[in-house]
DNA sequence: CAAGATTGAAATCTCAATCTTT
DNA sequence: AAAGATTGAGATTTCAATCTTG
């Protein structure tokens, strides 16, 4: 019925396309169920808290946080809203530009990405150093660093600086 | 403030983890739009088409496809909900067992496969080959099979069989 | 008009509960 | 009781439209 077209070989690409999207999707499920049932935190609110700890003065623009997440300018807003409510972010405001609006860790903001990161850390590192050696590791955050979404991140400073 | 839990040093399997999350969001996020647009189908929908295209008499029980797409059972009822409106995937009956449903593909299903796959193959292909070798391919492909939701892939049979 | 931010509406997915069949 | 499938409720996210400021 429909043509040749699509008689191409078995594609390398597909295949680590669909590798992707399948480790993706478990290992977000898996940290996400731990980090819900253990911190209340969804992967994406423990990203932004962690990003915030990291930034000078525990603060960061709005858009900035959507561009290193991922995530839309609404969808950092309704994000944002769920950690305010939760009382870890407080808005801030620009003094130079009241367009902007800062997103800044509170006491309690900074105290629960402390307590967050000491088991979710810990659940990282043992998934992933698990199932491959420290070079395999290097080499897979390089070649995963060509993709797209790689602009921004910042390869150093992965840890939680202390107060 | 707290403690000194938190200093330990950079590490590379956040590293990793951070980059598999933003390839995986920017990448599904384009190949969302694309698909979208010129196809009407989500990449999940996408997939889904695909694997039935290449079952056994292209059909697979609604488990089975969930277990390979990484949806919960409710997930695969709703997506595949959304393509029997469309007529793509028709619902079939087991003789042998009356618990389970199977997803059929229809003709016009097939025909929607063939169609996507003309376009969305060839941006994968794209995507992947311009930032790697092949042989970075293999071992991108090999490193990530590591990882959780990697059983039940299947590495051979990605293309998708012509009637 | 651009950029930053927000809101309403809609889509997708999960969890918990339920129903049917084994 | 366990397996397959579905449903209602809720969470997360996106798109389009809107508002404010530069």
């Amino acid at each position: 019925l429909s043509s040749q077209v699509l008689s191409t070989q078995p594609s390398t690409a597909l295949d680590v396309w669909v590798r992707l999207l399948r480790s993706h999707a478990a290992i977000t499920r898996a940290f996400n169920r731990d980090l819900i049932a253990q911190h209340g935190l969804t992967v994406n609110d423990y990203e932004v808290l962690l990003l915030l700890s990291r930034a000078e003065d525990c603060r960061m623009r709005r858009v900035d946080l959507a561009e290193q997440v991922l995530l839309t300018a609404s969808g950092i807003t309704r994000l944002l809203d769920g950690l305010q409510r939760a009382g870890f972010v407080e808005k801030g405001t620009c003094a130079s530009d009241a367009r902007v609006t800062y997103a800044v860790l509170t006491e309690a903001g900074h105290k629960k990405v402390a307590e967050a990161s000491e088991s979710h850390l810990e659940a990282v590192r043992t998934l992933f150093e698990e199932r491959c050696t420290s070079e395999e590791l290097d080499t897979l955050a390089e070649l995963l660093g060509r993709l797209p979404g790689a602009g921004g991140a910042d390869p150093e400073a992965c840890t939680v600086p202390q107060r």
